[in-house]
DNA sequence: TTAATATATCAACATAATTTGATTAATAGG
DNA sequence: CCTATTAATCAAATTATGTTGATATATTAA
């Protein structure tokens, strides 16, 4: 096996990791419905998604993390209020038109 | 909440478990490097693809069974030997077209 | 029929992800 | 300064996923 292979093998290898963690992050159905609330709310804070998603703030805090991890979300704090928003560019590199459709506002 | 909401609520349920399966089952850098080199390959049997893989044959059929039941991968079986392919279709209902380009032969 | 090959499946084990309740830290507002 | 609110984090318990080696089934080929 030559060199330039080696060297192609490991960037994919780089590139599988990439969107596995990335894909982890969205083969969730409750982190799925997080995406949908905020494409149809827009920017919000823990304190009112919590019940919308009839959820316990500790696991809510998790969920949204792994979801900011990979990017998928953005946050911004303000003052003791953390408001969290959909990454609506990075969802269009990773998904189908079809599928961003229902993460995009109608 | 009206009747209209609520069945749409169940739909909507029903949409994320069904791409909760499918992302979970690419999110996988395993599964991901198997459906490269279906990419690449075409259609390949399991004896043939676990030396590429340097994966021991069960653990390989118990990977290609998840992308298989997540309708990623296709299999026929000829003899003794199980062909499995890449479902290219589905694929493209799931990914973005930068992503797919991963997962086109070139 | 016998031996070899291909693949799926199983059970036991190991590892990773999720849930829960409690605690911590920071800020807002009286 | 004090209290309430917001949200992140932690440890323990639970659940889900992945790995391993063995076995079972089917087929091929001698």
């Amino acid at each position: 096996m030559n060199e330039e292979i080696q060297l192609q093998d490991i960037s994919l290898e780089k590139i599988f990791e990439k969107y596995e963690s990335k894909f982890k992050a969205i083969a969730d159905k409750k982190r799925l419905q997080i995406m949908n609330i905020l494409t149809e709310k827009g920017a919000m804070c823990v304190c009112d998604l919590a019940p919308m998603m009839d959820m316990a703030q500790s696991k809510l805090s998790y969920h949204l993390k792994i979801l900011l991890d990979a990017n998928i979300i953005t946050k911004e704090t303000r003052g003791t209020w953390s408001y969290y928003e959909l990454n609506q560019e990075e969802l269009n590199h990773l998904l189908s038109h079809e599928l961003c459709c229902l993460f995009k506002p109608s």
